[in-house]
DNA sequence: CTGCATCCCGTAGTGACTACGGGATCAAGG
DNA sequence: CCTTGATCCCGTAGTCACTACGGGATGCAG
């Protein structure tokens, strides 16, 4: 398990948690993340607390969060006021928009997989763009 | 049937194959669409031929094709020297792309759902936030 | 102290559009 | 013929979530 004994740097901090370093910039940029403290030099020092926040973030963008989702599951997620139906809602929004995403992809691989099939059957135009032609 | 019998402007094109008037012109920008004829003003006139061209754009569109397999497939089309196992590969290999997608997607639905299930349970903690909180 | 890795920052590029703004032109009705 | 409102022109910038680049400043090991 990965823990975030001392201050890292933020390249040491990409490698402990998978993410990009200049991704990590970008999280402060938008105000996703946290300024952390610097060195007299400027170079950036982060916390254990920044670890957790970002290792939470890179976890909800796998799970296919947007930003603006992970936004507010940062914000529901605070501790004292955690927000569990606030979270659940978020999370079944996103699971509909994943299975119609899902529904749409499988109607088209369909409609691939029927074309693409009957190339095979030695046709003399292309069944592929027979489709891709064919009015209406 | 829609049939393109006289020169349209970029409007009634717009409207006559469901492609947004912003995006025809982009696709003019990018090269996918060629510069259609001009009235002395400047407006654009349409052709029946940009017509089929524009609809063959967007059936491979809605099809997922990214703008670069559209090229490739519009190339491979180009009358007289047409090459079915070009596209062929082509679609075979989107489909390729397609199913992983959608296999991607199955996983993360599934993590989700489940995930949310528990909530269910009417347990104190947030299994969403749980999930997203915990290391590992 | 030398050299190389790392870090800084701002900017621009990606894909596939969409939106905006200010001006020109067109087509129909009076 | 003239007005009016729809349509069209063009260039630019915004979207999302990064990624890449470049030129300069540090950090750290030998």
């Amino acid at each position: 398990m990965i823990t975030f004994m001392r201050a890292l740097s933020i390249g040491a901090l990409a490698e402990a948690t998978g993410v990009n370093l200049e991704t990590i910039r970008y999280y402060e940029r938008i105000g996703l993340m946290p300024e952390p403290d610097r060195t007299r030099a400027g170079h950036r020092r982060y916390s254990p607390a920044h670890g957790r926040r970002l290792a939470f973030i890179r976890r909800a963008r796998e799970l296919g969060f947007v930003l603006a989702d992970v936004r507010s599951l940062l914000a529901l997620a605070e501790p004292g006021r955690t927000s569990c139906s606030g979270v659940r809602a978020l999370a079944s929004a996103h699971l509909g928009a994943v299975r119609a995403r899902i529904a749409d992809l499988d109607r088209l691989a369909g409609v691939l997989a029927g074309t693409i099939a009957r190339c095979d059957a030695g046709r003399i135009h292309c069944p592929v763009l027979d489709m891709l032609e064919r009015e209406r």
